[in-house]
DNA sequence: TACACGTGGGC
DNA sequence: TGCCCAAGTGT
């Protein structure tokens, strides 16, 4: 028999986003910064500075991680002017160990800004003008917030649209391909509802391994799905490799078992961060390792630590001294009780091992 | 366009 | 263990 399968039915684009929206419905998560589609069709709406603290800390960040920690933060800070009024250096100590620390030192100069506007501007330009704010944040806080139709494109999205459409351009030059495909599907109304609804989906259903396509409300339009290739899609470009860089850090512990701390930089890496004074790190271990040390004295080496940053391998030998009496700390160095300071991974995985290490030093 | 910029969890 | 990935932005 030569009868071929009829094809499915396909979907318009007017029934992917009421599909969408009708699974979002029933299927929300429950998000402590978001108002779920219930109480928004009440009429309730977010505050616009609870949708953008919540925006900022969930780039490239996991809900997972973000929950407990926003609601740290908006309970410390509730309004934007109290952000605003806040020194930085209590912002990077509430965000230590989120990573990324730009966004910290651009949430606190975003607020400042904000606050003297009297509030969050509602449209994706002027927001797109804020400091932390790019293309993605402007049009999520737009269209959650503030319920204007703005496309919203996040990894999530995708993931979904670059399935959806079977676009087999690599990333990121699929970007554009893929903002005119959702631009096609994104409903005038409920916009906000609709950023969120898909990235739910791309989050629990369209996930990026093993994707639940039988479950999926809009798999009858997936095209990826129809070539059985869900998984193919989006088309990533191969990682460079990570070089490997080294060098030597200090703790130096006083008689009262304080550590002693350095601010770094206010730009580049961990910019604006607390850390332990150390060498740069090279793709060589430092020539004359003591010459970054606080102060000449008896430096006991007790091991190494390793950290992978986004973009590079790092190994650092770790010393440890006790200071002499009468050694004085320089205007950006602070002593700080170990367990007290707040600390970048990288600088806790040091501390620790010093720590572990510290017997017979203080 | 490409790269700098963190971290923790999953497999 | 090591690689992938997560609601990106700034330069």
């Amino acid at each position: 028999m030569a009868y071929e399968t009829p094809e499915p039915k396909k979907k318009s684009t007017g029934d992917v986003s009421r599909a969408l929206l009708r699974w979002y419905d029933k299927n929300a998560r429950s998000l402590p910064w978001r108002i779920g589609p219930a109480a928004r069709k009440a009429g309730k709406r977010p505050d616009p500075y609870a949708v953008w603290l919540s925006e900022i800390m969930l780039q490239q960040t996991t809900v997972a991680t973000v929950a407990p920690r926003y609601s740290e933060f908006l309970k410390r800070w509730p309004t934007v002017d109290d952000m605003a009024a806040a020194p930085l250096d209590d912002i990077l100590g509430q965000w230590a160990g989120l990573g990324y620390y730009a966004r910290a030192r651009n949430l606190h100069k975003c607020a400042v800004e904000v606050a003297a506007c009297g509030g969050f501007p509602d449209t994706e330009e002027a927001l797109r003008e804020l400091p932390g704010i790019g293309q993605y944040t402007a049009a999520a806080v737009a269209a959650i917030a503030f319920d204007k139709r703005a496309v919203v494109i996040d990894g999530n999205v995708e993931r979904v649209v670059s399935r959806l459409c079977a676009i087999d351009t690599p990333m990121p030059a699929a970007k554009p391909v893929i903002k005119t495909q959702a631009e096609k599907i994104w409903p005038q109304k409920r916009s906000g509802d609709f950023a969120q609804g898909l990235m739910d989906l791309g989050a629990e259903i369209c996930r990026p391994k093993s994707p639940s396509c039988l479950i999926c409300p809009i798999s009858s339009a997936c095209e990826a799905l129809a070539q059985g290739k869900q998984e193919y899609f989006p088309v990533k470009a191969p990682k460079k490799e990570k070089p490997h860089r080294k060098g030597v850090i200090f703790a130096l512990i006083n008689t009262k078992g304080e550590m002693l701390f350095e601010r770094r930089p206010e730009k580049g890496l961990l910019g604006g961060m607390l850390g332990l004074p150390g060498s740069d790190w090279a793709p060589v271990p430092p020539s004359k390792i003591f010459e970054s040390a606080p102060l000449k004295a008896r430096w006991n080496h007790i091991g190494n630590i390793t950290h992978t940053f986004t973009h590079f391998h790092l190994m650092l030998d770790v010393y440890i001294a006790k200071a002499p009496k009468g050694f004085r700390r320089v205007a950006d160095q602070k002593w700080i009780a170990p367990s007290q300071a707040k600390l970048p991974t990288v600088m806790k995985k040091a501390v620790s091992l010093a720590m572990e290490n510290s017997r017979g030093e203080k």
